[in-house]
RNA sequence: GCCGGAGUGGCGGAAUAGGUAGACGCGACGGUCUCAAAAACCGUUGGAGGGCAACUUCCUUGUCGGUUCGAUCCCGACCUUCGGCACCA
């Protein structure tokens, strides 16, 4: 075969046609065969693909391929997240249709996911924002309601009085709005919501998954479970009671005030005249703070006295009541008492409003006076009545039955975890099937007349209502139950819905009888390996968790947790920083991918680093891999003609075939693992050394093409083009994409000589080569009689000699 | 602020059941080829000092301490930086 120019662009086309033709990467269930199944979070269709989207699809193709090659039938699908808010602003910004616009952007990027060469079966292709698609969402949405998992109640929005509009997180700017700047508000309005934390005990059990540590944590802070007592306030001269929820129910004894969330419901109720405008004033500001502002540590905690008493059930005491932002409403019963002496957010408020400190848990170093810091320690009790004494862990337990048999309260777990609000004031989302019928009140759409669909002709104008509300077509309707006059529900869902159960769907994608075929998830399901950015450690893999086993809990699926194995890439920088089209610092892969080839990019992300940490593309290193790759194809096609018939030195071909076979365990290590640049790297030192043995023709022409055509198999991953292509032009059938991966020899990479390091003092001073059998005595002897040790050693006094077999011997003297 | 990562040559990074720090690559410098350049190929390349030389000594994994025969790796404190924090996806 003639050696041509490496010209990877012609290659790639050639056998990405040829591949698609032959549909090589088509998937079919497979009994006889273990299954594997390889997801990486599916794109948000946000224009066009960049060189961070490869990051994440490049590799976990590669681990795809490295799958299929150990024989496991892999699913390996591809599909489009692809209803939310940047469809809407393009609406607004260019008047282009959301629709449209988002189908655009799916042709667009389909071919662009194409030059990647991965082993995607387009024919399972899912995207969310097809009618075919969302009608199972609102079915899903439906099971909920029935299930009683979807309920409405009232929750604050981001308002922003100018607009008139709804605002998300991010269109929030330092609490303005981000097109006219105005203050944004909380305000309150019904909306829908999951009963999420109904499963907050079982999405904290993690034992069916393996999860990097760090993810399982904080999903775990996000439920927030911590355990402790309610407790029960009176309030003199009112009819109602008020509820505390504490962690330290031993200091009961040393509450000096109660505060309130701004927003708690009491509040209005107990304010007295004369500070009713300090506490509206207060109100009114808390409610343009965020909550991350709310909760800091960092400022300055400030609250209002409201005028009203609350009354400590077990001393009798009667203690002020504030409100304070720093109370969550959302959290616990929305009111803490305050314990100055033990709490530290309590005790900088109680000297910021001169309230009494009262110490009840003794400190090992108790002052005479008041404490200069609150005490959070462990300690015995005092000021605590009959619970003097006693340390605070034993009071704690004791206190609680005291509550109890008083019914002053009780034992309580509360998580900081709330219910999912899945309702967005948006046009471009799932309808939420549901109609608002003034005789029958709420009434889910039948099954059958789902899916309730979008219709096309809604104006995008920013009015603080879904745009849907304005198409009357759409809102006028009929009752399913009586038949007369109804309306639907305007408000869509979050879009996390929609990846809740995509998944699920590339089991059967083109299944009509149900969201999925039962009996394709059975023989795929769960995910084996999941892949994906660290940004959604929390919230889309949470979420997909809970709605995973509701949809046990309905008898639809077989398993516990969707994705049994999760990794998460790290983000690519350029320039110094994430790249995105705001900033301007956008990477595009296809003029790479015209210039040197989708395999050099591949190849290039992979080397970059730990696929986990991420990168900096850099345009210069690009080049190596380019010079890697020419240097590989030059070598794979060098004629075995060339080397002798029969073996010329047999320490030269036992030396590659210990290297090779070295090399095919490190990369089989590798890409099990994810650690896809020591890969490259180990496959680069094969390179070099491959040519080095070219130049000599140290080998027999056996050896030689051993090596090749391994150093192809190992290689067939990353870069699938190249070495399609010479795997045909070195004369073997195609596919190597439907080859094994190589097994190395176990015995053959066993070295017979190793080099034992010898220290002083733990101090490199000198190396030996000795036979990977020599004995520790022998060892020690030939370290001690070198040379170079015997300066540093004479005269001196050896106190001892640390022996690690085949690594090192350190001398230690004195 | 809280929670969770990460700090190693000029640069990206390699090496952790504690045992040769700097694999592999980029860049730079020198050379071969060329009328010249590019490409390609060969060599050198952590810092400081000593030697004509084969060589050799000391220092070096963000900072400061600790444990150990031995620490990039374990422990404590600090500094810097990146990600998440419930309507971006």
């Amino acid at each position: 075969m003639a050696d041509t120019e490496y010209n990877a662009p012609e290659i790639e086309v050639k056998w990405q046609q040829r591949w698609e033709k032959d549909k090589l990467y088509k998937v079919t269930e497979d009994p006889s065969l273990p299954k594997w199944y390889a997801l990486t979070m599916f794109p948000y269709t946000s224009g066009a693909l960049h060189i961070g989207h490869w990051y994440a699809m490049a590799p976990s193709d590669v681990a795809a391929r490295f799958r299929r090659m150990q024989g496991y039938n892999v699913l390996h699908p591809m599909g489009f997240d692809s209803f939310g808010l940047p469809a809407e602003n393009a609406a607004i910004k260019r008047g282009i249709h959301p629709r449209t616009w988002t189908l655009q952007n799916v042709e667009n990027m389909r071919r662009q996911l194409k030059s990647i060469g991965a082993v995607y079966d387009w024919d399972r292709e899912v995207i969310t924002c097809l009618p075919e698609y969302y009608r199972w969402t609102q079915w899903m949405f439906l099971k909920m309601y029935e299930a009683g998992l979807a309920y409405r109640a009232k929750a604050p929005v981001n308002w922003c009085p100018k607009c008139q509009t709804v605002l998300a997180n991010e269109q929030v700017i330092d609490g303005h709005c981000e097109r006219c700047e105005t203050l944004v508000e909380h305000s309150a309005r019904e909306q829908w919501f999951f009963r999420i934390t109904n499963y907050a005990e079982e999405l904290l059990d993690f034992k069916d998954v393996e999860w990097p540590e760090r993810i399982k944590i904080m999903q775990r802070n996000w439920i927030g479970k911590s355990v402790g007592t309610e407790i029960t306030f009176g309030l003199p001269g009112n009819d109602e009671e008020l509820k505390v929820f504490t962690t330290r129910p031993d200091t009961i004894f040393g509450v000096t005030f109660v505060v309130l969330a701004p927003e708690h419901p009491l509040v209005e109720k107990l304010t007295t005249p004369d500070k009713k405008k300090e506490v509206e004033e207060y109100v009114q500001t808390a409610r343009h703070r965020t909550e991350i502002e709310r909760l800091s540590t960092a400022k300055e905690k400030d609250g209002v006295f409201i005028g009203a008493y609350a009354l400590n059930k077990l001393t009798n005491e009667k203690i002020p009541i504030f409100i304070a932002d720093y109370v969550l409403l959302s959290y616990g019963t929305g009111a803490v008492m305050a314990v100055p002496a033990h709490d530290e957010r309590d005790f900088a408020f109680a000297k910021k409003y001169g309230l009494p400190i009262k110490t009840v848990v003794a400190p090992p170093d108790m002052p005479s006076g008041e404490l200069s810091e609150a005490y959070v320690g462990p300690g015995n009790m005092v000021n605590s009545n009959q619970f003097n004494g006693m340390p605070n862990d034993k009071a704690t337990e004791a206190i609680n039955d005291y509550i109890e048999n008083k019914n002053f309260g009780g034992r309580k777990t509360s998580y900081r975890l709330r219910d999912w609000l899945i309702s967005r004031q948006r046009y471009w989302g799932t309808p939420i099937p549901m109609i608002y019928c003034s005789r029958c009140g709420i009434v889910p759409v039948p099954e059958k007349d789902l899916p309730v669909a979008l219709p096309d002709d809604a104006e995008f104008k920013p009015t603080g209502e879904s745009p849907l509300k304005y198409v009357d077509s759409f809102v006028n309707t009929t009752c399913p139950q009586c038949g007369g006059p109804a309306k639907r529900e305007t408000d869509t869902l979050d879009t996390f819905m929609c990846s809740n159960w995509y998944f699920l769907r590339y089991t059967s994608p083109g299944y009509d009888k149900g969201p999925f075929d039962p009996e394709k998830i059975k023989y795929w399901m769960p995910v084996d390996q999941y892949t994906g950015g660290a940004e959604h450690a929390v919230m889309h893999l949470f979420y997909a968790r809970f709605f995973i086993k509701v949809l046990r809990d309905l008898g639809l699926i077989h398993f516990n947790e969707p994705f049994t194995r999760l990794f998460n890439q790290g983000t690519i920088i350029y320039l110094k920083q994430k790249m995105s089209k705001s900033r301007d610092n956008v990477v595009t892969p296809e003029d790479y991918v015209n210039k040197v080839g989708a395999d050099t990019v591949r190849a290039y992300l992979m080397f970059l680093g730990p696929w986990s940490q991420g990168g900096e593309w850099n345009d210069n290193g690009i080049n190596g891999i380019s010079r890697w790759l020419n240097r590989f194809w030059s070598i794979s096609q060098t004629g075995a003609v060339i080397f002798p018939d029969t073996s010329p030195d047999d320490a030269a071909e036992l030396a590659l075939r210990r290297i090779l076979h070295k090399t095919i365990k490190k990369v089989s290590e590798d890409l099990e693992q994810f650690r896809f640049n020591t890969m490259i790297a180990s496959l680069m030192e094969l390179t070099n050394y491959l040519d080095d043995v070219r130049t000599a023709k140290s080998v027999c022409r056996s050896v030689w093409k051993e090596a090749i055509t391994s150093l192809l198999l190992i290689s067939a991953p990353a870069v699938p083009h190249i070495t399609e292509e010479l795997w045909e032009r070195t004369g073997h059938p195609y596919s190597i994409h439907q080859q094994r991966f190589p097994a190395w020899d176990t015995q053959l990479i066993i070295d017979e000589q190793i080099t034992l390091v010898v220290q002083v003092n733990g101090k490199l001073r000198d190396k030996i080569t000795v036979d990977a059998s020599i004995s520790e005595e022998d060892a020690r002897r030939t370290a001690l009689g070198l040379e170079k040790i015997q300066n540093f050693i004479n005269g001196k006094e050896i106190m001892k000699i640390i022996y690690v077999s085949g690594r090192l011997i350190n001398i230690v003297v004195k």
